[in-house]
DNA sequence: TTGTAAACCAAACAAGCGTTTGTTTTAATA
DNA sequence: TATTAAAACAAACGCTTGTTTGGTTTACAA
């Protein structure tokens, strides 16, 4: 038995590093841009692949099916989504404000910044049964955060804080399908919808 | 020259009286539910045929494209909606009880009662651009129903009606990716979003 | 009863779909 | 430089799509 040199610090020639130009990124972002302007079933592979700078079955290199193109994109947005609104949020104490800023974060990715984050407002998971609970789960995830933040919130105790969070989160939500760049900006929407529902909950807030 | 009997008596021969079978209302139905369960383009024309008793390629006797089966089915929403909201409102001149009335009753069609209203919430203009325009007059008709109610709602000066009806429109309409059957029901989803907004800016109203 | 238009069927059409296959190019390793 | 796997291409696959066409049934008018 001649030595065996192969332990951990490299593998016998198992592991090849990958290539730097991976496309895999493009594709993703690709994918969310289409996803997010015409939805999942109006977007074909190869409207994608030509975003990409590929040929339609090249994608399959990277993806096994568009179904789970489709799931990637969703994941991606979710993690996108949450870490953003987790930095914004991150050493803010006050309740009311927190939400106030995360509203914010949201809603900007949602109508400006991220194609990702209008992905998993516009493709419901009924539109991929294959997939369904999968993205249910991650949008679950996500919309998670705003649960707990409401739930630390001090309005009184007759409050419907369930109703608090879909009101919120559907009036910012639905605001994808009337949003115009020159109207009123995601600041201002978040600002209006929040100041909406703070006043006559916040009864022991000073502010304002 | 003859005489000429056919002044408008009696057309000659020319408009003669339709069958009684006509079957283009059911298939407006089975377009309508297919619409609102699974969007525009994931259901096909065999589908929707199939629902209704009869062949693709009969359907086109009634309409000429899918594009205008679903133009006829956002404007039967529309008429639907609008008769209904209409209706309920019909005789009350509370302000913020007129808004409640509307609410329930759009929401109730929303999530229960009419495919037809589904649709108009699900499928987005941009989805069909052959016919954006007029599906976004079509929604944005009805809509003009609530500006109207909000204008004449007794509120601070300072107060937003256009992100009060914003924030509104979009509560209720987003409750269709949450609703289930079981959990909260229409009534109790519009009275909650209505109370919510309610509160503070009812100052000079005297009940609650 | 007969003529006729309304209403539908049956069958195909071209185009496009998601996907698979075999091959080629590319870049990192040895 | 030769080797090898990553990453893409080129071309087709079988199937489905929206739509068209020509013929057939049906109900009403005469």
């Amino acid at each position: 038995m001649a030595v065996q040199t192969d332990q951990e610090s490299h593998p016998p020639a198992k592991a090849r590093r990958k290539r730097q130009d991976n496309r895999r990124e493009g594709l993703l972002d690709a994918a969310a841009g289409q996803f997010a302007q015409h939805g999942f079933h109006a977007v074909t592979m190869r409207e994608i692949a030509a975003d990409a700078g590929m040929l339609a079955g090249s994608v399959y290199y990277h993806f096994k099916s568009k179904d789970e193109l489709l799931v990637a994109v969703y994941e991606e947005g979710v993690k996108r989504l949450s870490h953003e609104v987790d930095r914004v949020v991150a050493g803010i104490a006050e309740p009311w404000r927190r939400l106030e800023i995360a509203c914010r974060a949201h809603t900007e990715m949602l109508l400006e910044d991220s194609d990702y984050a209008q992905v998993i407002m516009r493709v419901f998971p009924d539109d991929v049964p294959s997939s369904r609970d999968r993205l249910t789960s991650l949008r679950d995830g996500y919309e998670e955060r705003f649960r707990t933040m409401i739930e630390f919130l001090p309005v009184p105790a007759t409050t419907n804080r369930t109703a608090l969070r879909f009101t919120l989160l559907g009036a910012l939500n639905w605001s994808k399908s009337w949003y115009r760049p020159g109207g009123m900006n995601p600041r201002q929407i978040s600002a209006e919808v929040i100041k909406l529902l703070k006043y006559q909950l916040a009864e022991e807030d000073s502010e304002r």
